[in-house]
RNA sequence: GGAUCGGUAGUUCAGUUGGUUAGAAUGCCGCCCUGUCACGGCGGAGGUCGCGGGUUCGAGUCCCGUCCGGUCCGCCA
């Protein structure tokens, strides 16, 4: 037997008891005659105490830091006590010890604060997980995982493994291919998430599926996204979009209860795509401050319910707002008093070519009820009042002003809100906040390849009442200017995303169950009937044979992890993650084959 | 594919308008120390300034290229 207890475990009611610890040495402070050595494990830190005759041993038998240490004696009341550590209050005197292994001296040190810098942390990851911050976050994780677990157990799901080695279909993100050595030639895909699996599973009877699960794309990479990450992948049949919604509140609920001790028990806010993006010009916005955008003016083409503000902004003769497509403002509680630097500054940061602005109007409402702008030549004083009125600005407040372009203009604006945001420190990590995004578009143009394709994916059910548009519209070779113009630009989907805090961190749809309307919605993305067979004949054909209505959803856990962890990068909560090139720094992947496995594979390599 | 910031001791960083032998902290090694817990004291070792080229009497510093890392845009059904 190694060890009698943990180093997280012992207490003063111990005392006087024999044990036998094992574990990793923190640090060794030797006082000439007698040496104390904080042993850690994964449950904690206890101090061992070597007296005169064991410090002597010390000399032949050094110990350095890491070094894997098995150590016996008896528990014993501390004469200095540390509040700071649990086991604080004892120490073991130690009678005999025992040099497991030794240790290279680590490259970086293995302590909360440590000094190691992100690159050769990732190098020695397996060090860099022994340190509590990183604990923390895997243990959070797993907590997550159970939390999630439990609640769909307890609601009836079924976990159901899914293949990793299936089909290439080139929609939406890049597949990672893997060859095919007994079918030379053809390669499997892995999944970018087990969508047609469970949805077949929906097929079979499986009424209530999810899984924890692996998904994979080939795409570049960000803090919140790696090339392999982890979805709770759900789905269930006999659903409305009510049902799902309801369920999966439910267990986002359950997770912050069990995880975070908080009880969610406010409604979840609900909002349709078109009020998120006319409101905060973002299909994930962040609610847990109250800064909405004032629409100025809008291209004519969509928001058609909604009405602009344009009379406050015409007939002044200023051409930069005339000759825009949309003109947004949001105002900013507590900022008149912003200096000329600092509005300058500001005007810098919409100008940087991540943002793409030419430039920011600004109006300051100031405390004495006076009015200030950058656009005094051509706005009177009643003007900016009822802008700033229309805006909802407060005395004090500073309205920002952006004009150009609409899709650019009001991702910008919504950038900028959430800089101010942040500057304003009015998103704290502490504050949760749900959201239900609602009523998705069921395409959007894609520019570059010149054609219309599925916003979620071409599974997702279209609005009942706007099936009809979609079949009779299909799209030819469109005009890329006009393509704001289409009616496939109107036609929304019963798809829904859920928010917290301003990032997405779960999707899904009511499917498609029919096989008509499948078909004509693959006709509708400019599939023809052979392509249809190719790359989805297996689902077609299953539903042929009794598909049920069926709808589900996906949740990304890596990022409700991060989230609920107070933090930005999703690569503290993955064991081991792979870097901004989608590299393994550790391992040292992707790395080249041997001739041979290529041999196999009947392929030879000829790079361009 | 693009933008931007960074790369100097094991590690984290400083290094002035280009100028003598490139510094600090921490870690590491040695000696001293019986109550420390960021132990303390004294001493020591440790550098291809990412790599290649250029400008210059002289380059860590300026220029060009390249590699690596971070962040963002495009991309991510």
């Amino acid at each position: 037997m190694y060890r009698t207890h943990t180093c997280g475990q012992l207490r003063l009611t111990n005392q006087t008891e024999n044990a036998t610890l094992a574990g990793w040495v923190q640090t060794v402070r030797k006082f000439g005659s007698i040496t104390f050595v904080d042993l850690r494990d994964r449950y904690g830190i206890t101090q061992l105490l070597f007296n005169e005759e064991l410090t002597k041993q010390l000399d032949n038998q050094p110990l350095g830091r890491e070094f894997v240490l098995q150590a016996t004696g008896t528990v014993n009341e501390r004469s200095n006590k540390n509040a700071n550590i649990a086991t604080g209050e004892i120490e073991l005197l130690v009678s005999t010890f025992k040099v497991l292994n030794k240790s290279a001296v680590p490259p970086f040190t293995i302590q909360d604060d440590t000094d190691g810098g992100d690159d050769i942390r990732m190098k020695y990851r397996f060090l860099d997980l022994r340190r509590n911050a990183v604990k923390k976050n895997i243990e959070l994780r797993y907590a997550v995982n159970r939390a999630a677990r439990t609640y769909l157990h307890d609601q009836g799901f079924m976990d159901i493994e899914t293949p990793f080695l299936i089909k290439s279909t080139p929609e939406g993100a890049r597949d990672f291919v893997v060859p095919s050595r007994m079918n030379p030639g053809q390669f499997y895909a892995l999944p970018q998430s087990p969508q047609t699996f469970k949805q077949l599973l929906m097929v079979s009877g499986y009424d209530r599926y999810y899984q924890v699960v692996k998904c994979f794309r080939d795409e570049d990479l960000r803090a919140d996204r790696q090339p392999e990450f982890t979805q709770i992948d759900c789905e269930m049949a006999f659903v409305e979009q009510e049902d799902i919604l309801n369920m999966f509140e439910g267990m986002i609920k359950s997770i912050f209860k069990e995880v975070k001790g908080i009880d969610y028990s406010e409604t979840v806010q609900r909002m349709t795509w078109e009020d998120a993006m006319w409101n905060y010009g973002n299909d994930k916005p962040d609610i847990r401050f109250d800064i909405k955008i004032l629409n100025l003016k809008k291209p004519s083409s969509v928001y058609t319910e909604k009405t602009d503000n344009s009379a406050l902004i015409n007939g002044a003769d200023f051409k930069v707002f005339d000759e825009a497509e949309t003109v947004l403002a949001i105002a900013i509680p507590g900022c008149s008093e912003y200096s000329r630097k600092q509005t300058d500054e500001l005007i810098e940061w919409v100008k940087r070519p991540q943002i793409g602005m030419k430039g920011l109007v600004f109006i300051k409402v100031n405390a004495d009820g006076t009015y200030k702008s950058s656009v005094d030549k051509f706005y009177s004083e009643e003007k900016l009042k009822a802008i700033a009125d229309a805006a909802n600005a407060k005395a004090g407040d500073l309205i920002l002003i952006l004009a150009g372009a609409e899709e650019r203009t009001r991702k910008a604006i919504s950038d900028l809100r959430m800089e101010m945001a942040n500057r304003l420190g009015l998103r704290k990590d502490t504050e949760f906040k749900l959201l239900w995004v609602l009523d998705f578009p069921l395409f959007e143009y894609d520019e570059e390849g010149n054609r219309w394709v599925a916003r979620h994916h071409p599974f997702t059910s279209p609005k009942p009442t706007q099936i009809e548009t979609m079949i009779n519209n299909n799209p030819t070779i469109e005009n890329a200017a006009e393509y704001l113009n289409h009616p496939y630009a109107s036609i929304k989907a019963n798809a829904y995303d859920m928010v917290l805090n301003g990032n997405e961190i779960g999707g899904g749809s009511i499917r498609i169950f029919q096989r008509e309307l499948q078909e004509k919605m693959f006709a509708a993305l400019g599939m023809d009937a052979e392509e249809q067979q190719h790359k989805f004949g297996f689902l077609l054909g299953a539903f042929e044979y009794g598909a049920p209505p069926h709808g589900g959803i996906a949740f990304g856990f890596d990022r409700l992890c991060a989230i609920l962890g107070g933090s930005e990068s999703i690569r503290d909560f993955i064991a081991f993650p792979k870097n901004n090139s989608g590299r393994d720094v550790m391992i040292d992947a992707p790395s080249a084959i041997d001739e041979k496995q290529f041999d196999e594979l009947q392929i030879k390599l000829d790079l361009k």
